[in-house]
DNA sequence: AATTTTAGGTTGTTTATGCAATTAAGCAAT
DNA sequence: ATTGCTTAATTGCATAAACAACCTAAAATT
C-alpha cells in the first residue's frame, strides 16, 4: 500500500470490524438460545479455561488480547456467577491461577456447540482456500500492529 | 464448512476480532499523536459526516452497524465536544439531522490523514490481491450474520 | 543485604455497547 | 377522525473497554 492510500467505504467496513462485531453478536444470541446466560466476552475467557485450567490472569490477557484491568473485571463477573475461582499461586504469590468450578465445566459442551454453530452460520458459502487467505491477512495485520 | 467444524486457535483469533481491535487501538493512538482528542468510535461517526452532512441518527446507525442508543450517546458526546449539532428535521419531526460544526469540519484533514496512516501501518507487506479476498470474505461473513 | 526494576493484579474514571422499554411523530386504513 | 402499526430517538440497566495510577511480590543490581 502506497502513501496515497485513500480510505474507501469497503475499507472502512474492514477497519471498523463489522464482521467480528456481527460474529460476537450472533454468538451472544446463540448462547442465549440455549439458556447460557454468559456474554460473548465471558465465553472467550471460558474457552481458554475449557482448554486448560489454572491459567493466570496475565495469560488470559495475552490470549484474548485484552488489558489486565479488563481481565480482572471479567474474572470478577465470572466468579460472581460461580463459574470460576481464583486460586493464589503458592509459587508466585503475585499470580492468581484461574480454575473452573463444576458449574463452569458443565457449560463446556453447550458453549462449544453454540460457538461451532456460530462459525458454521458465519462461514456459510465461504470457500476454504479463501478463508485461509483471509485468516493469514488478519494475522499479518495483527502482527503489524500489536 | 461441515457439521463437525472444530474451532481452532487461529479460528478463535478470527472470531474474536483481534485484528480489528488492534486497528482501532492503533487509530486511537495515531489520533492522539496529533492531539486529536476523539475516540476511534467518535472518529467513525465523524468519518461519515465528513463525507456527507445532515445524516439522521438512524442512517449513522446503519452505516456504523451500531444500535440507535449507541448513536444517541455518541452524538451526545460529540455535541458536548462542540463537533456536531442536532438539527430537527422539519419534514419529519421524529428525525435529527446531524451537522458538523466549524470545529468538526476542521478535524477532517488531520482525522483522515491519521486513519490513512493507520491503514498503511496495518497493511504493511500485505498483498493487494489477497487483501481483496480477505475483504470479500469479511463482507460475506457480515452478510451471513447481519 | 539493601535498593531498584519488573511483573501481576486491582481500582478509578471515562467511554462505549447491547437489549428492553418508552415517548412521540408519521402512516395506514377503515 | 380515531384506531392501530411503524419508525426515530431516548432512557435505564448491566457489561465491557482503555488508560493511568497504584500496591505488592518477585527478580535483578549493586
Amino acid at each position: 500500500m502506497n502513501e496515497s492510500t485513500v480510505i474507501s467505504e469497503e475499507f472502512f467496513s474492514f477497519l471498523s470490524g463489522k464482521a467480528s462485531t456481527a460474529i460476537s453478536r450472533r454468538l451472544q444470541r446463540n448462547l442465549k438460545e440455549v439458556k447460557l446466560n454468559i456474554t460473548a466476552e465471558q465465553w472467550s475467557i471460558l474457552y481458554y479455561l475449557w482448554m486448560e485450567e489454572g491459567l493466570t490472569q496475565q495469560e488470559l490477557a495475552n490470549f484474548t488480547f485484552r488489558d489486565k484491568p479488563s481481565i480482572t473485571r471479567l474474572i470478577n463477573n465470572l466468579e460472581r456467577l460461580g463459574l470460576v475461582i481464583r486460586v493464589n499461586d503458592k509459587q508466585d504469590r503475585r499470580s492468581n491461577l484461574i480454575y473452573l468450578t463444576k458449574d463452569g465445566r458443565k457449560l463446556k459442551e453447550a458453549g462449544m456447540e453454540q460457538a461451532s454453530l456460530t462459525v458454521r452460520q458465519a462461514l456459510e458459502g465461504v470457500d476454504e482456500i479463501n478463508l485461509k487467505i483471509a485468516q493469514e491477512i488478519l494475522e499479518k495485520v495483527f502482527q503489524n500492529l500489536k
